[in-house]
RNA sequence: GCCGAUGUAGCUCAGUUGGUCAGAGCAGCUGAUUUGUAAUCUGCAGGUCGGGGGUUCGAAUCCCUUCAUCGGCUCCA
């Protein structure tokens, strides 16, 4: 007999080599049809595995992700299954389960083509092998058995994989006639997949080398009822109406222009005064912050990035240097501003005594961007940065970085901006060449991001390889309407620039030393900024922002000199007022302007005319009764005043 | 940049196998109406069917090419 000690603390005694299975069903048969993994000794398991000596046992319905990942990445066995009947000869790379759904990488064979219209003949084999109940069996192998099956398969991607797998960890699954390379878990059968949606097929670089093969990646999502498939093409679809390429269109934001370039925004009048009041907002703060407002030109000298570095690192896939006629003089579009802050450093001598140095710029900056990563206003190829650079001395550094988290914590606390993570960037240790500057160095600034985030008390997740190559980073990230990531706020440190640069600063002892330098934006990218608080509010920004705050409409043309008036007086009081006065049914206007996203309609009737007011109409929330025309300019004024005051 | 898809009026989209297939709704402009909290009615105007080339008696429709967009991959100072 064998002690299985479940989540509650109880402890039950089972004969040895149950599986988890077993064990569901003896409690209920109902919550062994509703688990789809177990959690064994803190691993993760197939049900049907047999367990043979005391252990913990958590059993995972699909609310959890263990789950869905069980049944997603068995789900991606499955159509590996039906791929193999369709397409005799077809090779695979790797299929996993992710965030919502599964993949599966293949090459179909030299001159075969899978498109987006072969993708319901796949899932309804899947449906077919699915309903055939097929189980899923494990079975350890060696390395040499698991090469010896997929050398005489021809699989030369799994044989890869293998290769560098070590001896005595390889298993294989089979449901079928399929057989995969797979660490596993996977669902007792292929029973429970009920829902089947292929969603897009899409081409992706084996093992995510750009040098190697492109390979193509079907992506898919099952669930065990269809009701639940289709709640989630649902919220697909309405996720789109929340893109704010759309909305931006729509509200008249922004536009892009073929002619002027792709990825060159233009700001339309609405989308520019939002964008402006977020530059003003910013620029009070960082004054009270004791920041430093500079203004830096557009291009620069491309010995200015050769002394930074940047030219050797990104210069081939930059824009390419501009000639001036005077032979040999080339410049630069801006691709950062940091060189030229710390030219504006070196333009004074600095003593210690006024460090830490805060210079801050809205930079606009222009970088060339591979096309195929061009998306909406987060990825564009000129953009204007919330640029600021701390020029501190060593002592300072975990002070400065503290008061910088704060200070992005409070902006987007400000903005009611809840939704966003908070990642640490580090190098990448076993690719240390990709980086600039000392072992030292790198080492140092990666322990004191980590101490400062947690003295934060900051959730953090931890990823390798995602610093900048001359430091590494804090990283504040949100994501989209489809749950695709972006990086808003940055902090990173930099040991290097300095050095490069050659800034210094007259310490107590009259020495030179040398200052640290960080970067930090809090929007990101003002661009960027805008898409996603578009995305959050689907255009409905707080009063503050909106760029129009009020509609006046009068209920026939008989109210328009009255409501003229009105509108005189608002837009003389600060409050950009529109008025509508169509010759339209009072219905019919409400609907337009609620359309339009104007956070007040302003109902001017017979009443209104008679007793000085507007009826007055909250977008999204109905009647709020009539009030004084000064009475509104107040309450809206008071209004603002609440929303960017803490 | 790579793989796949898409591109028809300002916007959202119809357009069957190449042959009155250049359409609809909304927006716009007309005129009527003068309206009390999410769509009043009438009429008109709008497109070299992304651009270029080709196949054909004939192309929005088929082929090539180019530009742009979308979904991924790679990249993201």
């Amino acid at each position: 007999m064998i002690k299985i000690t479940f989540p509650d603390g109880s402890v039950k005694e089972y004969k040895s080599g149950i599986s988890s299975l077993e064990i569901a069903e003896l409690i209920s048969t109902k919550l062994a049809k509703e688990v789809y993994a177990a959690t064994v000794n803190g691993e993760v398991w197939d049900l049907t595995r047999p367990i043979t000596k005391d252990v913990t046992l958590k059993l995972h319905k699909w609310e959890e992700e263990a789950a869905k990942h069980a049944f997603w990445h068995s789900s991606a066995h499955l159509m590996a299954g039906a791929l193999e009947l369709l397409y005799p000869g077809i090779k695979f790379g790797i299929g996993p389960a992710i965030e919502m759904g599964f993949y599966y990488d293949v090459d179909p064979g030299d001159g075969k083509v899978i498109t987006e219209a072969d993708l319901k003949a796949i899932e309804d084999k899947m449906k077919e092998l699915a309903e055939k109940n097929l189980l899923y069996t494990r079975k350890d192998v060696s390395k040499k058995e698991a090469l010896e099956i997929f050398t005489k398969k021809g699989d030369e991607y799994k044989t890869e994989l293998i290769s560098d797998l070590e001896d005595g960890t390889i298993s294989l699954y089979t449901q079928g006639d399929f057989t995969d390379l797979c660490r596993g878990p996977h669902l007792p059968s292929t029973e429970p997949i009920k829902a089947i949606k292929l969603t897009s097929v899409a081409g992706a670089y084996w093992r995510g080398d750009e040098k190697r093969k492109m390979l193509t990646r079907i992506y898919g999502i099952t669930f065990p009822k269809q009701k639940m498939l289709d709640e989630y093409l649902i919220f697909l679809e309405q996720a789109k109406i929340r893109d704010h390429r759309r909305i931006g269109k729509e509200l008249e934001l922004f536009t892009f222009s073929p002619k002027v370039g792709m990825g060159l925004p233009l700001w339309l009048p609405k989308g520019s005064d939002v964008r402006q009041k977020l530059i003003d907002f910013l620029t009070v703060i960082l004054r009270k912050r004791g920041y430093k407002i500079v203004t830096t030109p557009h291009i620069g000298n491309v010995n200015l990035y050769k002394t930074s570095g940047h030219y050797e690192k990104y210069g081939k896939d930059s824009f390419q240097p501009m000639s001036t006629p005077q032979e040999g003089e080339q410049f630069m579009l801006k691709p950062m501003n940091c060189p030229h802050h710390c030219e504006i450093y070196n333009a004074t001598p600095h003593s210690y005594k006024e460090l830490p140095l805060r210079m801050a710029e809205f930079g606009t900056v222009y970088r060339y961007e591979q096309s195929g990563e061009l998306h909406g206003l987060t990825r564009v190829r000129s953009f204007t940065q919330d640029d600021a650079h701390h020029f501190c001395r060593p002592d300072q550094l975990m002070e400065e970085f503290k008061s910088i988290i704060d200070l992005i914590l409070y902006i987007y606390k400000m903005l009611n901006f809840n939704d966003f993570t908070a990642q640490i960037s580090l190098r990448d240790p076993n690719n240390k060449q990709k980086y600039i500057g000392s072992d030292e160095n790198w080492e140092r600034a990666q322990k004191e991001i980590i101490k400062a985030a947690a003295e934060k008390n900051l959730v953090t997740t931890v990823v390798e390889g995602e610093a900048a190559f001359y430091g590494p980073k804090l990283d504040f990230m949100v994501k989209d309407a489809i749950g695709r990531k972006w990086q808003l706020g940055t902090i990173q440190v930099d040991y290097n620039l300095p050095e490069r640069f050659d800034l210094t600063y007259n310490g107590s002892d009259n020495k030179k030393h040398r200052p640290l330098m960080i970067h930090r934006t809090i929007f990101g990218s003002l661009e960027r900024f805008v898409a996603v608080l578009i995305e959050n509010t689907t255009g409905k920004f707080p009063l503050w922002l909106a760029p129009e705050k009020a509609v006046l409409l009068p209920i026939s043309e008989k109210f328009n000199d009255y409501a003229g008036n009105v509108l005189e007086i608002l837009n003389n009081s600060d409050i950009c007022t529109l008025i509508d006065d169509r010759s339209e049914k009072i219905g019919k206007k409400i609907r337009d302007n609620e359309l339009k996203r104007i956070p007040y309609l302003l109902i001017i009737g017979e009443k209104e005319v008679e007793s000085g007011t507007v009826a007055v109409r909250k977008q999204g929330e109905g009647d709020k009764g009539s009030m004084k025309i000064d009475e509104f300019v107040s309450f809206i004024h008071a209004e603002i005043n609440k929303e960017i005051t803490l």
